[in-house]
RNA sequence: GGUUUCAUGGCCGAGUGGCUAGGCAGAGCUCUGCAAAAGCUCGUACAGCGGUUCGAAUCCGCUUGAAACCUCCA
């Protein structure tokens, strides 16, 4: 089998990926900040490193998966004075700072189940981690690459930038950056305006404070991920993922200050995700045109013509590389929908096939090109998760496996180590790996399902005593609440939910 | 203004030198009481202009257009 091969934005080029401890695999993703609802362009990087995770699982890694929460730490600029993101929609709210943060935390969490993705290992948060976050920066300052102003506390970037290669993720020229960065802040503080805060002087109105060496305030924008992650994956790990547009500055601080203080490059694959835009635009709050997860699944918003699933919105996500842009149209969610239903209508086909073979010929051009669909899936996923062309297979199988079941091709066509194979690859990768789940039905399953096996087999009467209106009544009405019935090739009938 | 990307058929999207994915939508056919589902068949696309090459969507140059980052942002 092929080796997994990363793109590693370090260094701009797909790389094989191997692991500082033989076996396990330290990983960790930037996560949301808790002071408002989570939307569409937040889900991608979640489910695209939830399938990085399930891939690795099933390479056999002991993974480690760090997400942090961030509920403290982040700035926004507002009337011109830095204040914490999380105290200002406090304030708004009326509601507690960590009130707020535990109301967006759990909406995040629900939204997470939603989309069946994995749970993080060790789920840090930025006020936790206060501490470790103060000693980071007392190291930073011993080293003499951070300077106290008036309680707060700045990385001297022109001083590291002497000896180290700041912009080595970005591709930023610090030259540049000293005439193009703009006006912002507490500039006046700062010995040079490329500067960042590593701490922050709370002003006296502000209600997110801690103490410190340098008297109440607040940690700076990037710390909190360089003092989490070294904590619980060692000061230097395996994978850093997160949004592209994290590289600068966020990530490339987070460089700089691990550095300084551990001595090390922080991670070694350095992923990034691509956005996910609207007409063209990257989905931002900046741009006032998001659409939030709820409304999602809701339909509650003008731009939505219906709901989408979780499901399905996984599947548009995962049907375009994660390193492309994504953009959102109706039309592109329904395709997703379509699209979905019908692998998972197969799926449940294959799953409910067996092979009985009779000693006939099998067919070879037909096994063998079988085989090679299923043989190309890991080396999809080896090259850089690319999960659009995992699906096209599945795609591509889909007429076989329906075939299969529908009698155009017959079972004993395919070797029944093809079959097996075929089989399980599918539960791997599409459930598995993909991490498409769609069972709906819940605990009440068996109940509902004697329910329909009753109106089937009422149908089934009136049908042959040609009674189709009572027929077709049955089936519309079903389908109207959503179960649509299939009447097989051989008699039969089956359904399946049809999903929104 | 600087940096970095991108431009593929009606729509969404794979794809780095020849074999020209896949999905959705659309057309025809098979099956069916009628449908749905399923199966079969059908589209020859790569912004424009040059260049390299036996051969380019794929490499190089220019032009045009779009985006991201440079500020919180997934």
């Amino acid at each position: 089998m092929s080796e997994l091969k990363i793109y590693n934005t370090l260094h701009r080029q797909k790389e094989t990926f191997t692991s500082i401890t033989p076996g396990h695999v330290g990983i960790y993703v930037c996560g949301p900040t808790v002071s408002g609802e989570s939307h569409l362009g937040h889900a991608r990087p979640y489910i695209t490193f939830d399938v990085v995770i399930r891939y690795l699982r099933y390479l056999g890694y002991k993974v480690r998966y760090v997400r942090n929460i961030t509920d403290a730490g982040h700035f926004e600029e507002e009337g011109r004075v830095a204040e914490d993101k999380v105290s200002t929609k406090a304030i708004l709210e009326k509601l507690e700072p960590m009130e707020l943060v535990q109301k967006y935390t759990n909406r995040y969490h629900w939204a997470m189940l939603q989309f069946n993705n994995v749970e993080p290992s060790i789920e840090p948060t930025a006020t936790g981690h206060i501490i470790e976050q103060i000693e980071m920066i007392k190291t930073i300052m011993e080293k003499g690459y951070a300077y106290e102003v008036d309680g707060s506390v700045y990385f001297d970037v022109k001083k590291y930038a002497a000896s180290h290669n700041y912009g080595i993720l970005s591709g930023r020229v610090l030259e540049d950056m000293l005439e193009t960065t703009r006006e912002l802040e507490g500039q006046d503080e700062k010995r040079n305006k490329v500067d960042f805060a590593l701490w922050k002087k709370a002003p006296p109105e502000h209600i997110m404070r801690w103490p410190s060496p340098w008297g109440e305030g607040f940690p700076g924008w990037h710390i909190e991920c360089s003092a989490m992650s070294a904590k619980y994956l060692g000061t230097q790990f395996d994978i850093h993922g997160g949004g592209m547009d994290l590289q600068f500055p966020h990530h490339e601080c987070e460089i700089a200050q691990s550095e300084i203080a551990h001595g090390d490059m922080m991670a070694r694959y350095w992923m990034h995700n691509n956005m996910i835009t609207i007409n063209g635009r990257k989905m931002g709050k900046s741009y006032n045109n998001t659409i939030t997860l709820t409304e999602m699944f809701s339909g509650n918003n003008p731009i939505l013509e219906k709901a989408y699933g979780p499901m399905v919105i996984r599947f548009f996500i995962l049907q375009t590389h994660y390193r492309s842009t994504l953009d959102f149209s109706n039309e592109a969610l329904q395709a997703a929908e379509k699209g979905l239903q019908r692998l998972w209508a197969t799926y449940e086909v294959l799953q409910k096939l067996s092979w009985s073979g009779n000693g006939q010929a099998i067919n070879e051009e037909l096994d063998k090109q079988v085989r090679q669909l299923l043989q190309e899936l890991p080396e999809f996923m080896n090259d850089d998760f690319n999960t659009a062309k995992v699906m096209a297979n599945l795609f591509e199988l889909a007429p076989i496996i329906n075939s299969l079941k529908g009698g155009q091709i017959k079972m004993h066509e395919i070797s029944e180590e093809t079959f097996q194979q075929l089989q399980a690859s599918w539960k791997t990768y599409l459930v598995d790996i993909l991490g498409v789940q769609m069972e709906v039905l819940g605990t009440d399953e068996d109940k509902l399902d004697g329910v329909l096996q009753m109106l089937i087999n009422m149908r089934k009467e009136a049908k042959a005593r040609k009674d189709y209106a009572t027929s077709d009544k049955i089936r519309n009405e079903l389908l109207s609440v959503g179960i649509q019935l299939k009447d097989e090739k051989d008699g039969t009938v089956s359904y399946s939910i049809v999903q929104d």
